[in-house]
RNA sequence: GGCCCCAUCGUCUAGCGGUCUAGGACGCUGGCCUCUCACGCCGGAAACAUGGGUUCGAGUCCCAUUGGGGUCACCA
C-alpha cells in the first residue's frame, strides 16, 4: 500500500482564517490517521497578491495548533523569499522546493511538454483583446470566454505569449469525490485557460497539477470553491497521462451570520483567538467538528488529539456547508480549560496575567488557581477574577451592596461583627473562616447569601468571585481585615 | 444566465428503508446543589424545506420545485 500523503498549499495573500486552518486540518487527520506524511506547500504565483509576512504567519499558527509538517518549505526557501525569522523551521524535504516561484523551471517544461502533444498552445492575445472579445459575447448574450483564437495560429515561442491549456469540448467528465461521490459534467462548460502566464508564472492549474504530482500527493483536500474547475484538473491530469489523486471538495464554513468567514468575522482568525485565550486543542477540537463527525452512531464530540486521529475518516465528512459557532467553541474551550493539570493550568495562565498587568506572587496565583480554573471559558477572564489579590486599591461596587433588604446600617453591622470575629481567629483557613463568618450571619438573623454579598464586595470590590472563604484565605488575615475596615468608612452614614 | 454542489431542532450533528412517537451536543429554559459566579445533576421547548413518485413501508432511494452556495480571470 502506498503511504498516505496529504497537502496544505495556501497562497501567501493574507492571513489564513480558520477555515483555511480546517482544510489543513483534515488534510493533516487524514495523513496521521493513515501514518502517511503531511507536506506544505506555499502557492506563490501570484506575484501582485503575495504579502510578506503571510508565510510566517501560516507557519507558526500551524506550530500553535501542535501540527506537524513533514515536508515544506526549508529554511533556506524561506530565506530566499525574505520570511525568514527567529525559530523558523527547517523543514525541507525529497520533493522541494516546496515553493512554487522556486519551481518555475518545471512548469516550463511541463508547458512545453504540453504544448508538443497537442494539449496546449501559445497565445498571444492581448488582454484588451481579450477584453473586447468579452464584451461582445456579453452583449450577444453568450457566455463569455475565450473563443481560442489563438489554437491553430501557432503562436512563436519568441513572441511574448501565454500558453493555454485545449479544453476539448463535446467531452463528459466523471469524477469519484471521496465527499460527495460521482460527479459528472456532460460537456465542459470551460474555455481554454491558461496554464502558464506571460510573465512566465503558472496558474494554479498547472502548478497545483505538477506538484501534486511531483509531491506524490495521495489525496487533495480542498474548498468545495474547486469543484467547478475539476474537470480542468481532471483533463491535465489524462493528457500528462498521470494517475489523479483522490480529491475530496470540503464543504465551506460560514460566520454566524451565515455568510462568508472573513475578516470581519469575530473569531475567524487563529492568532485572534490565541490572544483572547483559547486553547489550541479545544479549537483544533471544535474546528474539526464542523463538517466532520464520527459517525457509527457515536455521539463523541470531545476528541484528544490521537482520537481525532484515529477515528478520523473521509467518510464521515458532511456535504454541506456549516456556521462556526463561536459560543459552542467557547464553552468547549472551558471544558480543555477544566480538563488542564493546575500546574499546566497556571503556566498557561502566566502570559495572559502579564498582558493584563497583573504580576502576583507565584505562591498566591497558585493558591487561588483552582478556584478560577473551573470557571472561566478564556484565558483572558482569569486577570479580572483574581486581581482582587493585588496590591493595589479596591475600587468596589458599593451599589450592588445594598440589594434586597440590605441597608447601610446592616451593612456595617455586618462588617464590625465580621471584623471582630476574624481578628480573634487564630486559625484563618477556609474551614475557620466559614465557621467564623457564618456565625455573624446568623447571629445577625440574616442568611448567609445577603451577608456575604457585604463581605464579598468589602474584600474584593465585586459581586462575582472565586467562593469567599477561599479568597480570604488566600489574601491573608491581615489584608481581609484592612479591606473590611477600610469598607466601613465607605458606607453612606458612616461618621 | 449556463454548469456544478448543498438542504434533519437557532447552530454543529446522529440517522446509511422498518428498531424514528427522529437521538446527542451548544445555546435557550424550569428545577436541584449553593456564599456570588461557575461546575455538576434532573426536566422542558425546539428539526426531517415543499410536491410528486418507487416500495408492504421513506428522514433515509428517484424526480421536480423552492431556497442557499460555488464557478464561468494572464486570482488562488
Amino acid at each position: 500500500m502506498t503511504e498516505v500523503r496529504t497537502r496544505f498549499a495556501p497562497s501567501p495573500t493574507g492571513f489564513q482564517h480558520m477555515g483555511g486552518f480546517r482544510t489543513a486540518f483534515f488534510a493533516w487527520l487524514l495523513a496521521k490517521h493513515h501514518g502517511g506524511k503531511f507536506l506544505l506547500r506555499i502557492e506563490d504565483t501570484d506575484r501582485e497578491r503575495t504579502v510578506p509576512g503571510a508565510i510566517r504567519f501560516i507557519i507558526e499558527e500551524l506550530g500553535w495548533f501542535g501540527i506537524q509538517i513533514d515536508e515544506g518549505p526549508s529554511r533556506a526557501e524561506l530565506r530566499a523569499l525574505g520570511e525568514d525569522w527567529d525559530g523558523a523551521p527547517d523543514v525541507g524535504g525529497p520533493c522541494g522546493p516546496y515553493v512554487q516561484s522556486h519551481r518555475l523551471p518545471r512548469y516550463k517544461e511541463v508547458a512545453e511538454q504540453l504544448i508538443a502533444t497537442g494539449f496546449a498552445y501559445r497565445c498571444d492575445c492581448t488582454p484588451e483583446m481579450l477584453e473586447r472579445e468579452r464584451l461582445e459575447q456579453m452583449a450577444r448574450k453568450e457566455s463569455p470566454g475565450y473563443s481560442g483564437y489563438c489554437r491553430t495560429r501557432n503562436v512563436s515561442a519568441d513572441a511574448k505569449h501565454i500558453v493555454r491549456f485545449k479544453i476539448p469540448q463535446r467531452r463528459s467528465v466523471t469524477f469519484h469525490d471521496a465527499i460527495r461521490g460521482r460527479v459528472h459534467w456532460e460537456t465542459v462548460p470551460l474555455r481554454d485557460t491558461v496554464l502558464l502566464k506571460s510573465d512566465g508564472f503558472p496558474t494554479y492549474h498547472l502548478a497545483a497539477m505538477v506538484d501534486d504530482h511531483d509531491m506524490k500527493i495521495t489525496h487533495v483536500l480542498r474548498g468545495i470553491e474547486w469543484l467547478s474547475s475539476a474537470p480542468i484538473h481532471l483533463l491535465l491530469y489524462e493528457a500528462l497521462g498521470w494517475e489523479p489523486p483522490v480529491f475530496a471538495h470540503l464543504p465551506v464554513v460560514n460566520g454566524p451570520d451565515g455568510k462568508k468567514l472573513s475578516k470581519r468575522t469575530g473569531a475567524a482568525k487563529s492568532s485572534e483567538l490565541r490572544e483572547k485565550g483559547f486553547l489550541p486543542e479545544a479549537v483544533l477540537n471544535y474546528v474539526s467538528l464542523i463538517g466532520w463527525a464520527p459517525g457509527q452512531g457515536s455521539d463523541q464530540e470531545v476528541f484528544t488529539r490521537d482520537e481525532l486521529i484515529a477515528q478520523f475518516s473521509l467518510n464521515g465528512m458532511n456535504e454541506a456547508s456549516g456556521v462556526f459557532d463561536p459560543v459552542k467553541l467557547e464553552w468547549m474551550n472551558g471544558l480543555y480549560i477544566r480538563k488542564l493539570e493546575l500546574s499546566d493550568f497556571i503556566k498557561r495562565a502566566e502570559p495572559f496575567l502579564k498582558a493584563a498587568n497583573l504580576e502576583l506572587p507565584a505562591e498566591l496565583f497558585a493558591a487561588i488557581a483552582p478556584h478560577v480554573q473551573e470557571r472561566v471559558k478564556m484565558l483572558t477572564e482569569i486577570a479580572p477574577m483574581v486581581d482582587f489579590l493585588a496590591e493595589r486599591p479596591l475600587e468596589r461596587q458599593m451599589d450592588a451592596m445594598f440589594q434586597k433588604g440590605m441597608d447601610a446600617a446592616k451593612a456595617r453591622e455586618v462588617l464590625t461583627r465580621s471584623i471582630a470575629a476574624l481578628e480573634v481567629l487564630e486559625d484563618f483557613s477556609v474551614a475557620g473562616i466559614d465557621q467564623v463568618l457564618r456565625g455573624v450571619a446568623t447571629e445577625l438573623g440574616l442568611k448567609a447569601g445577603p451577608a456575604f454579598v457585604v463581605l464579598r464586595i468589602a474584600v474584593t470590590g465585586k459581586t462575582v468571585t472565586p467562593p469567599l472563604f477561599e479568597s480570604f484565605a488566600v489574601l491573608g488575615k491581615d489584608r481581609v481585615l484592612s479591606r473590611l475596615r477600610e469598607t466601613l468608612n465607605l458606607i453612606p452614614g458612616s461618621n
